[in-house]
DNA sequence: CAGGTTTGCCGCCAAC
DNA sequence: GGGTTGGCGGCAAACC
């Protein structure tokens, strides 16, 4: 990075030495996996960076395995082994994590967050949050800046 | 991968 | 008046 004309010479090699390095480690095999065609981990990737851009609008299961050229059934079982999580609920955390941030560091109301994000009905996005950060937007909003956490100055 | 069954999410209404 | 909670039906998601 200090030195540009050396990059594209060094570069390649860098990336090499940390792949075979990560390649010995205990994931080696998880990490030899995404290089793999078949595996269809590169197809997940894709759909989890589509969904990571396009979090905020309404998407079926199917029409994510059609654009990656996955059956269905398929792409939730390899979906689950990669990230963890179904595509639903990936999508769900991401939703839920970008309101909490616009309403700590936008002072964003809960309501014009809820709509931000995707939700058509505040009582289900209330609902959900409250499950999955401990209470409910406002409360823990509240509880946060009391805490200490986004005292006001932006981002 | 396709198909059948169960699960749960989502949105609506109502109440607080 | 906005925010949260409870109940419920429809339907996609998740599971097998």
């Amino acid at each position: 990075m200090a030195r540009p004309e050396d990059a594209d010479l060094l570069g390649p090699l860098v990336v090499d030495e940390i792949l075979i390095r990560l390649l010995r480690t205990p994931i080696g095999p998880r990490v030899a996996q995404i290089g793999e065609p078949k595996s269809g981990v590169h197809q997940i990737a894709e759909a989890v960076s589509w969904i990571r851009a396009h979090f905020a609008q309404p998407v079926t299961v199917d029409e994510m395995a059609a654009s990656v050229r996955m059956g269905t059934s398929s792409f939730h079982e390899r979906f689950k082994a990669v990230t963890s999580m179904s595509p639903l609920q990936y999508q769900k955390v991401l939703r839920l994590h970008e309101a909490r941030r616009l309403m700590l560091f936008q002072q964003m109301e809960a309501g014009d967050a809820c709509h931000r994000v995707g939700y058509l009905s505040p009582s289900q996005f209330s609902r959900e949050y409250a499950r999955f950060f401990g209470s409910a937007p406002m409360k823990d909003t509240a509880r946060l800046r009391a805490e200490g956490f986004a005292t006001g100055a932006g981002r």
